[in-house]
RNA sequence: GUCCCCGUCGUCUAGAGGCCCAGGACGCUGGCCUUUCAAGCCGGUAACACGGGUUCGAAUCCCGUCGGGGACACCA
């Protein structure tokens, strides 16, 4: 028997633009590991002219939620990653959600049943989970044995509704193979195979066999998805085989572990949820950033728009090792993207963080420039609105070793000619702010330190903030002089 | 257990037989800059899992060992 292989230039019958998808099941948030499934389809299909279609295999009826498949698409809006077809953009391949395509599903197992390439199976939950118990028991891997693979009819007392409908191996000895565009050439010997149910008695479909009849029947051309599916692309192989169809090009992604080296799973890893960085303060460019880099790279390049993306990335390029989850690189890009992006933006999305805050901060005036000084000190947009709080609201908390140290003696002296200084100025502008504290450093004969130290500490309770005339301007005329004044009163 | 995939600094990676006594980035770290903290700049630390081959020559090809991960459902 020869073993069944894809054609050899599979390519040939997609000359320029690809169809791609991303089949998530709601059962959840927007994993980490979807995110960038979907990004890299997303990427694929706006480099080559294609589309990239979204599509809903909420199949597992227990656990496919409506909120799920909103969270989903939420999460896909926020990280700027839209579809062309799919949810809420009804395309020619309609409906996107696989509940809704049960009619075409039955249809074509009904003519693999007419074929006599599939067939109905009686076999009980029980039964089959005994057989799989005592063979786990004796060492091996269990198969389902095909059992109802010769039955004419439904057994005595049973009937035929209730039958699940299992595709039936072909019995043939060698391999099946694909070359995947990321791993290369994977086999399989025939033998590690079994009849697979396709269709439960519902008649909603399995994994396996909704995902080949959509994907074919949307003309997918290529399916890219996690590693952790290379197995199934075996018996999905078969299918396509028994359906006389030509497969996709196959593309299956490294994973991505956790701190722990395994799979990155909702139940173990906070950090798999997408929006979970979101509301840490994490940036959609930073984010998708961050990701695109675990199994994909280009060159030495770290910091990587969405153009470059869009015109770098391609699914050969991928790498076949999974990656761990890096925490501290991810927020060292998202300070780069909070220093690339306009202020204007950067302010624009701190305010959610401010308000969370209890700060009425939209319109104001300070968040650009608060942005301006802020950026290079802070790695997530909830650090930025931690420091940027200590500006809006009104007096301040005094570090007790910062007060000891620089509000005492002959810094009060300094901080009182400061506050003078600065109280007469007519305008108060960074230059002439700054300008007051070097004219009492020069005066004084003592360094900027000694004099910008204790007016720090005064605005700010605590010895690091922006450049000194930033802070005052920040703080807002009315606000510093008050601070200085109980910095003033209490060190005196 | 069986099958599948993988194996370069702690982590993400470059590397497609000589350009590599292995390059970049994060982290860590020394210095510079400096009114603090950052940011920035310059420098340092640290890896081809192991063993056999093939070859004039291997991180790159082959085999084995070990190690890691994934899949083994009427989940997807």
């Amino acid at each position: 028997m020869t073993p069944y292989r894809l054609p050899a230039n599979p390519r040939a019958r997609m000359p320029t633009a690809p169809r791609v998808r991303f089949a998530p099941s709601p059962t959840g948030y927007l994993h980490i590991g979807g995110a960038r499934t979907a990004l890299m389809n997303y990427l694929q299909a706006r480099r080559f002219g294609g589309t990239f279609i979204v599509r809903m295999e909420d199949t597992d009826r227990v656990r496919s939620t409506a909120e799920s498949v909103q969270a989903i698409l939420d999460g896909l809006v926020w990280l700027g990653i839209d579809w062309t077809e799919g949810p809420g953009k009804e395309g020619p391949h309609a409906p996107y959600f696989q509940t809704q395509r049960l009619d075409t599903y039955r249809e074509h197992s009904q003519r693999l049943l007419a074929e006599g390439k599939a067939y109905r199976c009686y076999c009980t939950k029980q039964d089959l989970e005994a057989q799989r118990e005592s063979m786990e028991k004796s060492g091996g891997f269990y198969k389902y044995p095909g059992t109802c693979r010769d039955l004419k009819g439904p057994p005595a007392g049973r009937r035929e509704e209730e039958a699940v409908i299992r595709f039936k191996m072909p019995s043939t000895e060698g391999t099946v193979s694909f070359d995947d565009k990321a791993l290369g050439v994977i086999t399989k010997p025939y033998s590690d195979l079994d009849d697979w149910v396709m269709l439960r008695a519902d008649g909603i479909p399995l994994y396996n066999f909704g995902c080949v009849i959509d994907d074919h029947l949307m003309e997918i051309t290529l399916v890219a998805r996690g590693q952790e599916h290379v197995n199934s692309t075996f018996p999905q192989l078969m299918l396509y085989q028994a359906l006389g169809w030509q497969p996709p090009e196959f593309a299956h992604l490294p994973l991505i572990l956790g701190p722990d080296r395994e799979k990155l799973s909702k139940r173990k890893h906070p950090e798999a949820d997408v929006m979970l960085h979101k509301r840490t303060g994490i940036m959609p460019e930073a984010l998708s950033n961050f990701v695109i880099r675990l199994g994909w790279s280009h060159g030495n390049d770290e910091v990587i728009t969405r153009e470059q993306m869009e015109e770098w990335f391609d699914f050969s390029d991928v790498g076949t090792t999974s990656g761990v989850w890096n925490p501290e690189k991810l927020l060292w890009l998202n300070q780069q993207w909070m220093k690339l992006l306009p202020e204007a933006t950067v302010a624009e999305r701190l305010v959610p963080f401010l308000e969370a805050k209890g700060f009425q901060a939209k319109g104001d005036s300070r968040l650009v420039p608060l942005v301006h000084a802020l950026k290079e000190r802070a790695r997530t947009l909830e650090e930025m609105a931690t420091t940027a709080a200590l500006y809006f609201g009104t007096g301040v908390t005094l570090d007790e070793k910062a007060a000891a140290k620089h509000l005492v003696g002959d810094s009060l002296v300094l901080l009182r000619k400061v506050r003078d200084g600065v109280a007469a100025l007519s305008e108060w502008t960074v230059e002439s702010l700054d300008g007051v504290v070097k004219a009492v450093s020069e005066s004084s004969s003592v360094g900027m330190g000694k004099v910008a130290q204790p007016v720090r500490v005064a605005i700010t309770g605590n010895t690091t903030s922006p450049g000194i005339g930033e802070t005052l301007l920040l703080a807002g005329r009315d606000e510093a002089l008050r601070r200085i004044d109980a910095a003033l009163t209490r060190g005196g």
